[in-house]
DNA sequence: CACCAGACCTGTCCGC
DNA sequence: TGCGGACAGGTCTGGT
């Protein structure tokens, strides 16, 4: 499910529900998902604190209390977080459960558990190697064209791959690779070090275009993907590649093919996209 | 280093 | 209807 966009999503959906809330009861219903520390220790540093600061880093969700600790989750493929009201029914599958002061809750969700939780002290941080060693943001300062285009120098592989690595790029994932792919006219096979200037402009562009068409569009939703609030995304109705393969491309009418790339499934148009 | 298969899990869909 | 297999938005590990 989440990507960049989906996590920045609920992020944000969730800010005015819970920001200056105090966590009074957890209920560990899956201890398994608790990554680090152990999890007597997770409540113990969590029970009675506030949330004073949602953020977001790659496809991570942090949750900074005011006792420092970083409550950090990250969905994997089906995790949700999602704000109950008082007296509302949870959602499927709630693994953990943080009751908040007002009597509304906070539940992580997650069909197949492959979701992780951490409660962080600052100088744990760097032994979560996803988030410490992440690439630059989409749409940040720290993205611009000279730096694709210096990591892209030279590279063997393939450019989907490539995307798909969160330590050159933060927060891509199988979706918006296929769609950013696409906007470029990009074959998903080409290796990373193949791609001309024009193109590796053209790519620039759309990566950052499909992260912001995403965040406007509430995230992508195909089935398990839910914001803060339950609510799903609508940018499944704006995707050029990913899931059409077998329908006709947008811009030229060929049908959209489907291949496999690194393990992932891959949909691209084999006119908009050659491969040389 | 590149690249793959497998692992972690559950649910859904498709073909027989 | 039932069963087996493939596949799913992510990442990590271990092998070649």
């Amino acid at each position: 499910m989440p990507e960049m966009p989906e996590i920045e999503t609920i992020r944000r959906s969730l800010e005015p529900h819970i920001k200056g809330k105090k966590i009074k009861k957890i209920d560990l219903l899956l201890e398994r998902q608790i990554q680090w520390p152990t999890p007597g220790e997770f409540v113990f540093r969590l029970l009675f604190h506030t949330i004073e600061e949602l953020e977001r880093r790659g496809k991570y969700l942090i949750l900074k209390m005011d006792n420092n600790i970083s409550l950090i989750f990250h969905l994997r493929m089906t995790g949700q977080v999602c704000y109950c009201p008082p007296n509302t029914p949870m959602p499927g599958h709630a693994r953990i459960i943080f009751d908040l002061s007002d009597g509304s809750s906070l539940v992580f969700a997650d069909t197949r558990t492959f979701g992780t939780l951490y409660a962080m002290k600052p100088e744990e941080l760097p032994q979560i190697k996803g988030l410490a060693e992440l690439g630059p943001e989409p749409l940040s300062a720290e993205f611009t064209l000279e730096y694709l285009e210096k990591i892209l120098a030279g590279k063997g592989g393939r450019i989907k791959s490539f995307l798909l690595d969160q330590s050159n790029i933060a927060g891509l994932g199988n979706i918006y690779v296929d769609e950013a792919l696409f906007l470029a006219g990009i074959h998903p096979m080409r290796s990373p070090g193949s791609i001309t200037g024009e193109e590796a402009e053209k790519l620039f562009a759309s990566v950052n275009k499909v992260i912001a068409d995403g965040i406007n569009d509430g995230g992508t939703t195909f089935r398990d993907y839910r914001d803060g609030n339950g609510d799903k995304g609508s940018h499944q109705d704006n995707l050029f590649a990913y899931g059409r393969d077998g329908e006709p491309c947008r811009n030229c009418g060929t049908i959209i093919e489907k291949i496999r790339v690194g393990g992932r499934g891959t949909h691209y148009c084999p006119v908009c996209q050659v491969l040389e």
